[in-house]
DNA sequence: ATGAAAGCGCTAACAG
DNA sequence: CTGTTAGCGCTTTCAT
């Protein structure tokens, strides 16, 4: 009667007790490595195991343990899709890094955009979450710090959201750095191409460059648009170059920026980097052959990526930081024709 | 005694059940809407469930029940990251629409390379798996379906891949059509840049190019590289396009092919599309604003992740299919400059 | 219309 | 060194 596995749908662990002719204890045990045994059972009791085809549920471990090896990542989203279009190399590169770390340690990624219905939530099993840029008062990290799991940010929580956690870029020394890099290279007027979405990242960034443009004196020369919206890029990046007071140089703080003020500034004939200095924050590798390859501020997403699931797995596992709870990495500006000033003349 | 939740963990059902003076069995049907009581015990015991921030335990359904609401989405892996340089775009895509259709009937998507290690697959409860493109005799593949789990892979499964079901594009037929389109608007001697490895897509793709050389009688004329090393692709290009029998049009099979290409033909001073007609197959939208727009064949991702997930949904539900095993989905010849043949003259 | 009780398959005390 | 036992928190018969 103890293995009434007759027909049944799985090999259980008990299947193999009996079938090794030892309790499930040792089966647990020998498969586990827990130190208790010889190396005789275990290597006998795994053999079996192995023979059976034996897999143990992660149902009802989890459910014993309390530990589903489960961590969620959570996408902010416009509109029903999850991911929002303008970040998705950065996304996936930060998602790519974060996959890796996770694995690295046994954990696995799980997708739940944010606006998830609420029973999807609870119907996953989760030791934690990474929240990709979460707004002002997010619910969901809100309920999951109710429910008491771990919650790691990617990006700074805006207002006083209780993260464990998070991990961002210096974004003003960024801008500030590029700036100057920008002016150096000849700008006398630098535009921004920014948006109109109140994220961390767009407001420190504009924040910083009118900070900058205060500090030297310049009139700050911007267009904001709905980031998520691709063709709102092209618009404004042409809306941008076609003022009165147009700029000599722009920085576009989103991905497809690079290629939409490229297109504007052939519309009005101005060369790059002659007429126009060019740089946009990017993950993507197009800038490296475009027609001039342009300067591009990466975020370096993996660093982030693989910080943010560290920090979340120490979390999970108890292990103590010496960080207070947010850490910032280092961005790479990576430069290209399209921001070399006039006296350069390598390729 | 039978409610010992004195200072427990987390509310149980049992808490709710004795804050709302009925059993459990009430709670349980109350919050999953079986249909046996009346509204009002359901109402009431709702009320004192939310009233308590009750979030049933997903480790214990899914060990009750049997179904996680859990899918594997697993990804191929060159060298130690997960997902593959040159698929970006459309692996972002794919996942993203995979994504929304999961989420839309309740179920959540799991990231899971193909060569993580044994024990995090079976740390994880899934309900069934997506694959994409999977190799030969994929291992991952054959313990899955070991398992009884349902299968569904994005791309025909090669040889004997013994999958539940596939979803992919007719890419002969694209092929074929794309040579077609670049034959009309003058090209005289088309070339490919194509790929080493042996993935379905490629080999396809290859075949129905040679095909198509032969039916209209011409020399094939290509270029191979391993599709994951970006920096390949573009001497790849540059190799193509030095030939002594340099190609008049070309077509890139991978996303990246389309800048590469514009590079190496500027390179070598010719103007596209007057001395270079230029089609790659790719979801990025970046060859909208190139100089010239490039034509490019989308393989319409969000919808191959879309009908993956809805096949291997139905599947985990028992629900029939009249497809036999696998389904075909159109791709999109999106026509830009770079493929207007010489007497065209729109934008 | 509701409740009691039996597990789902495992791990971790606690005995031997 | 190894086995017995008690649950993890639910869902689901079956009984009332």
């Amino acid at each position: 009667m103890t293995t009434a596995a007759h027909r049944r749908s799985r090999m259980g662990i008990r299947d193999v007790a009996a079938a090794a002719g030892v309790s499930i204890t040792t089966v647990s045990d020998a498969l586990n490595g827990k130190g208790r045994l010889p190396d005789a059972t275990r290597r006998h009791v795994r053999e079996v195991a192995d023979r059976l085809g034996y897999r143990p549920s992660a149902a009802a471990r989890t459910l014993r343990t309390g530990k589903s090896g489960l961590i969620g990542l959570t996408v902010t989203t416009y509109g029903d899709e999850p991911f929002t279009f303008t970040e998705f190399a950065y996304f996936a590169e930060m998602a790519r890094a974060a996959t890796s770390a996770a694995l690295a340690r046994g954990y696995a990624l799980v997708i739940l955009p944010a606006t998830s219905r609420h029973d999807v939530w609870s119907n996953v099993a989760l030791d934690g979450t990474v929240v990709i840029d979460p707004s002002d008062h997010d619910p969901v990290v809100t309920e999951l710090v109710r429910q008491g799991l771990p919650v790691v940010s990617d990006g700074r929580p805006a207002g006083t959201l209780p993260v464990t956690a998070w991990v961002d870029n210096d974004h003003e020394a960024a801008v500030l750095d590029l700036l100057d890099h920008l002016a150096a290279a000849g700008a006398r007027r630098i535009g921004l191409l920014t948006g109109t979405t109140t994220d961390t990242y767009t407001r420190l960034s504009t924040q910083a460059y009118l900070h900058w443009c205060n500090r030297v004196g310049q009139d700050p020369v911007y267009e904001a648009y709905p980031a998520h919206d691709p063709c709102a890029g092209a618009v404004a990046a042409d809306r941008l170059l076609a003022r009165p007071d147009r700029p000599d140089a722009v920085y576009g703080l989103f991905d497809p920026n690079g290629t939409d003020l490229l297109a504007a500034a052939r519309r009005y004939g101005l060369r790059v980097p002659d007429d126009l200095l060019l740089v946009c924050c990017s993950e993507s590798t197009v800038y490296a052959t475009t027609e001039p390859p342009i300067t591009t501020l990466s975020l370096k997403p993996r660093r982030i990526g693989t910080a943010v699931v560290q920090l979340l797995i120490d979390a999970i596992e108890g292990i103590g930081h010496d960080h207070p709870d947010g850490i910032t990495m280092p961005t790479q500006l990576i430069t290209r024709a399209s921001s070399r000033g006039r006296r350069h003349c390598d390729a």
